[in-house]
DNA sequence: TATAGTTCTTAACTTAGGTTAAGATAAAAG
DNA sequence: CTTTTATCTTAACCTAAGTTAAGAACTATA
């Protein structure tokens, strides 16, 4: 029992979003199907319309777009979080952006069609759905706040303050990317911020 | 009757988004009440939750954070647009942001109140509801990208390419915000620009 | 195992933009 | 009408970050 449990965490994390009754739990669990990917494969690709989204069970994902021939980090997903193409997957329009595998990943998938019959069976998924496109507004918001009020090096610590262990699995150039930066440009900045830590012993 | 249509220029608008019935079209222009704000007044504060949604008339509102002493202009809303803070209106919970009037504005007014009275007579206004959060999204998606993928002196083309009025009725300091610049840097663009058009006579 | 491709660092140079300050208009307030 | 305040420009100086390039360390693959 606790190893079904554990299987659907997805299901448990929603469910505390907007309550679901155990019936609609085993319904929305039996609406995703598991799927693994493999580093550096790309899940939703910038231009299509979005037709899942995820939860993300293991491993980082990234959001990027391509704009000419530079390819932009828009924001990392980590463990226990949905990816959603936001609003391709609403509005059924290309997207603005891709999503990708940084790590090996292993995500629960819920297609348009799953979603669309879970909606008629289950009332809250709708709220669910609106809660977490919410989620996703506010988290650019912040980006966006964060983008023109903090220098690059402030940026950088936030980053590394909320997720300590991004340097172990993501690249610098990623990294960098995100920030808005070169990767020369971090590279010095971690070099400087080392010195700093130096001189204080 | 083109008067009274002219003065429900909005209702037609949302209209266009997701078809309403003449009898709905009357009964949403009347959950509207129209006011005026002067100049740098504020309209919602930052930190409260927002009560109303707002169809623009007539002038130029900004929403603009506040982060310690300094003020940070996040856009510029022109006529014939809707105003809402998101989600704070949603979600009644403490708002981001500012929205103020950058000039003398005449706004239509929807109250949380009569939006919800609204939605129980008008099926589909919670569908346009739905499309103008998704535009709002687009809007800041497409912001951040050019933020990260523009220099400053493209951006500033951009706007002003999109809104060519606003040098005369936004001050160089709110525009020099909204590209995310010191005023004294957007001063030195504008005198690169003027010269290199010079030279080309 | 050797070779080629990544990733990261460091240096040198350049440029955009921040900071401060001073002067010129223009607008608001007395 | 005068004084004060806000707006805009220009200059001087400084720093963060872009660009290019070269070398080190690690990975992937033939």
């Amino acid at each position: 029992m606790s190893s079904i449990k554990s299987k659907n965490s997805h299901v448990d994390r929603m469910s505390k979003i907007a309550s679901l009754n155990e019936q609609e739990k085993f319904f929305l669990g039996a609406l995703h199907c598991r799927k693994q990917y493999k580093k550096k494969s790309v899940i939703d690709q910038q231009g299509t319309i979005s037709k899942s989204v995820y939860y993300l069970n293991k491993g980082i994902l990234s959001m990027e777009y391509q704009h000419g021939s530079k390819v932009f980090v828009r924001d990392f997903i980590f463990r226990d979080s949905p990816a959603l193409v936001y609003p391709s997957f609403y509005l059924e329009e290309p997207s603005r952006y891709s999503i990708k595998a940084v790590t090996d990943c292993d995500v629960w998938e819920l297609t348009k069609e799953n979603f669309e019959i879970g909606k008629r069976k289950i009332p809250n998924l709708e709220i669910i759905a609106f809660k977490i496109t919410n989620l996703f507004h506010q988290n650019i918001e912040k980006r966006f706040e964060s983008m023109i009020t903090k220098s690059a090096e402030d940026r950088y610590l936030e980053l590394v303050e909320n997720h300590p262990k991004i340097i172990q699995s993501i690249s610098l150039k990623m990294i960098a990317s995100y920030l808005g930066i070169t990767d020369v440009a971090l590279s010095r900045i971690r070099s400087r911020l080392s010195k700093r830590v130096a001189k204080n012993y």
